[in-house]
DNA sequence: TCCAAATGGTCCATGATATGGACCTTGTTC
DNA sequence: GAACAAGGTCCATATCATGGACCATTTGGA
């Protein structure tokens, strides 16, 4: 039903798509269609018709996956998920891309402050992906948002918060890229509305999301950045529509702000760290270091 | 320089060996080998020979990789690491395979009430890795172990006690697989005596490094399992030989065995609710859930 | 400043490799 | 118990990945 949106990442320049490795392209995007829905894995069925593969080809791919242990297959319910590999591959990739470890602090103090749901989100292209949902413990709580779950740029509070940070041509091209998307499966969230959004959240400083998601299901947030401009994530908060009038909103906002500069402190010290490591890199001997030999 | 372990992980069966996608398998490869050295980044080079892949396929695969984000090329050194997708992944995965989520509690008391340094080690193929490193508070500590760093099966505490958890013939296996590398990488973990200590592991109830791979830094493990009785890794502390007299070591054996007895609780709970969960699956109407329409 | 060596990166003819239509198998519905 | 649907596999074909040869850029030495 949506294969319009597959099997044309090439640039629509016609000799230059030839990516010379077709099929590692179609196996990790298979990998990433997977991780999209890590809830209760998908079936082979979905799985062809959401790549656009046609189902021998699918299920080879998935078997090189699952060879590899970052795909598994439930065997009762033949469900295809992410498999213990990718989890161990994260952990080790965390070392470098530790944005959820440097925001974990920041988070919890956000959820003890306000007795709000914090949420940490990042950009993963033109989408947003909850890392994180810290829970507070106001006792309604609104469960819109889970950790893992995506929605276009521009949904939901802290992806309007990120979408605002960036350009302007990167937000006609996201929008234009999503139209379909948004049109069918996000009512109230149309492009043109949205770029009314965007530019309310960039004059005010915050974004806010007035339960267009979830009725009554209010969100903030606020965007921050690495060193060098680029937007690294938003911190936000989720609350019922009572919690979230103009005077906590300002309240709010200043706490999000606070903990959005603190982040932007923290990755600038890693930005140093990492460069001194580098520059360092070359010399040292490396004390003792067992195992891993040098070759 | 280590040619010899690539190329051949097909089960040595003569026709049975083609998966059917070299070239997947090749790539995902090369994911893992990045995967292993995840603190500077490996060159083109060393990749190369670490595969036994040549120049251009590398290349090409990495390309390919990097195209899905889950590998990055450092600008400045051009070394190869993983990419942020990877992390990105991995907390997706994080949902099904929360094992470093449900174990921290205990590694904060394992450290909190001994001071010393705690670790979470997973099995990996015939390696074991470290998932996290938990500091104590004690001023000498030993930094022998980090996360992310990988030792082959029975080498180090952690390790040591995943291995003696295993049924005799995947210990006959492993340590036949793991051979070449104990020989010319780890002194002091020569086959037979890892057989003596597996034995001792077994007999006494928990694992002990003896300083064997840094010296003066000892260790102290214990493994636990899944419900079906799997080996699902190992909690272990680390100190120095002064802070592991026998008496000590009793002390500490108690609080993993108590530590690991938690864990192992936790995790008969998980696979109750997961098996819930796809029970009520079919039924379930999924009372708002936001976007992703059923298709 | 220049040259040499090493390492990173790319090209492109070739054939090994991934492809997908057709088919089989298993579980579910009426 | 027959019909349907979904999961899974086979295998001839041509497409796609391969790797030898080559170019580019960086490093370090004189």
């Amino acid at each position: 039903m949506d294969h319009l949106e597959e099997r044309l990442p090439q640039n629509s320049v016609p000799g230059a798509g030839l990516s010379g490795s077709q099929s590692v392209d179609r196996a990790l995007g298979l990998l990433s269609l997977i991780g999209r829905e890590p809830a209760e894995g998908l079936p082979l069925g979905e799985i062809v018709s959401g790549s656009g593969l046609n189902k021998p080809t699918a299920r080879r791919l998935l078997l090189a996956l699952m060879r590899a242990g970052l795909v598994e297959q439930e065997p009762q319910t033949r469900r295809y998920c992410l498999g213990e590999e990718a989890f161990v591959l994260g952990v080790l990739a965390a070392r470098r891309h530790g944005l959820l470890e440097l925001a974990m602090d920041g988070l919890r103090r956000l959820s003890a402050q306000t007795q709000d749901t914090s949420f940490l989100t990042v950009r993963r292209e033109n989408y947003a992906i909850c890392l994180h949902r810290e829970e507070g413990t106001y006792p309604v709580r609104t469960h819109a948002l889970q950790t893992g779950d995506q929605h276009p740029l521009g949904v939901g509070a802290g992806s309007l918060a990120i979408m605002a940070a960036l350009p302007d041509e990167d937000v006609d091209r996201i929008i234009a890229a999503n139209e379909p998307v948004l049109l069918a499966r996000y009512p109230g969230f149309a492009p043109e509305p949205m770029r009314a959004d965007i530019a309310v959240t960039r004059e005010r400083g915050f974004s806010l999301n007035p339960g267009r998601l979830v009725a009554s299901s209010w969100g903030i947030g606020r965007a921050f950045r690495y060193p060098d401009g680029r937007v690294a994530g938003a911190l936000s908060l989720a609350a019922i529509d009572s919690r979230m009038l103009p005077a906590r909103q300002a309240e709010l906002s200043a706490l999000l702000a606070r903990e959005a500069a603190r982040m932007e402190a923290l990755l600038a010290q890693m930005f140093v760290s990492k460069q001194g490591k580098e520059a360092m890199a070359a010399a040292a001997p490396a004390p003792i270091e067992t195992g891993r030999a040098a070759r």
